[in-house]
This record gives structure tokens, C-alpha cells and sequence, in this order.
DNA sequence: CAGTATCCCTCATGATACTG
DNA sequence: CAGTATCATGAGGGATACTG
């Protein structure tokens, strides 16, 4: 007898648990919370696209951090890298169903930004007139 | 005539864009894009809680990033820190309204992190056994 | 207890230059 | 076009010591 989805989610939840330092999932949600890997799946949001048209969409990214983080969400099985080998090369990454699955997570992390960039403004206004102190970045 | 909530939050969806680089929700999405965010979020889930037991819970924090990003979140008008003048002072920290619609968002990373920490690292076994080269962090 | 204040150092990130 | 390689910088973050 197989294990339903759920149970198999039970156990896992009870398996890893990042508020625990040394546990493998700790490290990937620091890897996962992470500004370029929110962009970079929202960017994938449509579809596949070119390493160029990435680029594009996200403004200020550089070659390197762009590069890195396909990279690293492509090892964890979450982008999937197809290259067509024409003059010049061709790449278009999309997501995996893993990677689709993690899509609505990071994606809502950067709606909550910006849906709510005016209150957490007032909110600053406030803490800094109240208490100029401790006011910080 | 006064605006539903629904009409600011469409125009705000508008007005703020984080794919945009100079747009300040793509700097509040690096603030709450972050490990420690999700981790402080998650453990106040459960309602109050005070310094020392956010400190506990969060295993392996110091106590410079407990303290910085308590105090940013509460910057940005996510937590409330509350003062108890006995000696020893109690501190607590607790959501506001605004804290509570991040949760479930920051949570949901903290999570998935966990349930399909197997997939990714089977991911990662398959992409290093494949291509030994790119295999990186 | 709940911080603040320093020192210090690694590593993440950006800029630049080069390549199949 | 889609990277890789290298260098340089500074901010993130830990360790330690001190305080109301």
C-alpha cells in the first residue's frame, strides 16, 4: 500500500524543520528567501524565456547574480536549462513542476512588497517621528 | 466617494513594481525576502512571544540579527514590541493586522523549504552526478 | 532580561574583461 | 547570445564585552 500525498507531507514536515540551525532545510530557505530567485520565478511566470529577456526583466540584475541563481534554482530542480545550438546559442529556461509549485510562494512575497509598500511607509513615518533613535535603515 | 479596497490595492499593484530596480518595493522585497523574516514571523505565529523565547526558538540566531530584524519589522509596522517595566524588564513581540497578512506569505517558503527538501536534494544529486563541472554550492 | 556597542572578517555582490 | 573568469569592495553577520 502507497502513501497518500498528505501523509507523505506529514512526514515530512515532522522530518525537517528549519527552526533548527544544522537542518538541511534551513539552508534552503536561505537560499529560497532571497530577492533574485523571487524575481527570476516571477519573471518565468508566463513561460519560458531567454536568458536575454530575463535579463531584461529584471531591472539592475547582473550577469553574475542572474547566472548564479539560474544556475543554483536549475541543481535544486527548479528551473529546467534547454539550450538550441544555433549561431549565435539560444537558451530558454523554464520552470519544473517543482519549480511551478514553488512559483505562487515567492511570487506572493513580492505582491505582499507591493501591495502593501504604502502602509509599510506610513509605518516608517511614524517609528521615525516617534523615535528618531532608533531609526535605522 | 471613497475607494474600496480592492481599487487601492489594484492601483497599488500598479503604482509599485519590483522588477522595476529603483522601485522601493524591490528594496522592502530584499528586507522580507530573508531567512530571518520568515523564521521570526513563523515563530510568532503562534501569538506573543518574548525576546528570549524568539531566541530560543530560532535556533543558531545572534542576537545582533534577533535584535536588527525584530526592530525593522517593527519599523515597518509588521510587529509590536511591548514593555513590561518589572525588573527584569519583559519585552514581548507580537503581529500587528499587518504582520498577520505576511505570515501565511513567509510561512509558505519556510514550508514548502521543508516538504520538498527531498525532491531538491535528490535534484541535486542527479544534477552533480550529470554534470560534475557547473556542480557548485 | 533584553538589549547596545565594537571589533572583525568572511563572503555575497557588483564591475570589468574575456570567450565559445 | 550567453555565459565564464577575475578582481575589488563593503555590507552582512558572528563573537565578545558592556549596561539599564
Amino acid at each position: 500500500m502507497t502513501k497518500s500525498a498528505a501523509q507523505r507531507r506529514r512526514e515530512a514536515r515532522e522530518e525537517y524543520d528549519a527552526f533548527l540551525a544544522a537542518c538541511p532545510s534551513r539552508q534552503l530557505l536561505d537560499r529560497l528567501a532571497d530577492k533574485w530567485v523571487a524575481l527570476t520565478l516571477s519573471a518565468l511566470a508566463g513561460g519560458e524565456q531567454r536568458y536575454s529577456e530575463l535579463s531584461r526583466a529584471i531591472a539592475g540584475v547582473s550577469q553574475k547574480m542572474l547566472t548564479q541563481t539560474l544556475r543554483n534554482l536549475e541543481r535544486d530542480g527548479i528551473v529546467v536549462r534547454s539550450i538550441t545550438p544555433s549561431v549565435p546559442v539560444r537558451v530558454d529556461y523554464r520552470l519544473t513542476p517543482l519549480g511551478a509549485s514553488l512559483l505562487p510562494v515567492v511570487q506572493a512575497i513580492k505582491d505582499w512588497a507591493e501591495q502593501h509598500m504604502d502602509r509599510v511607509l506610513a509605518a516608517r513615518e511614524r517609528f521615525d517621528a516617534r523615535d528618531p533613535q532608533r531609526a535605522a535603515s
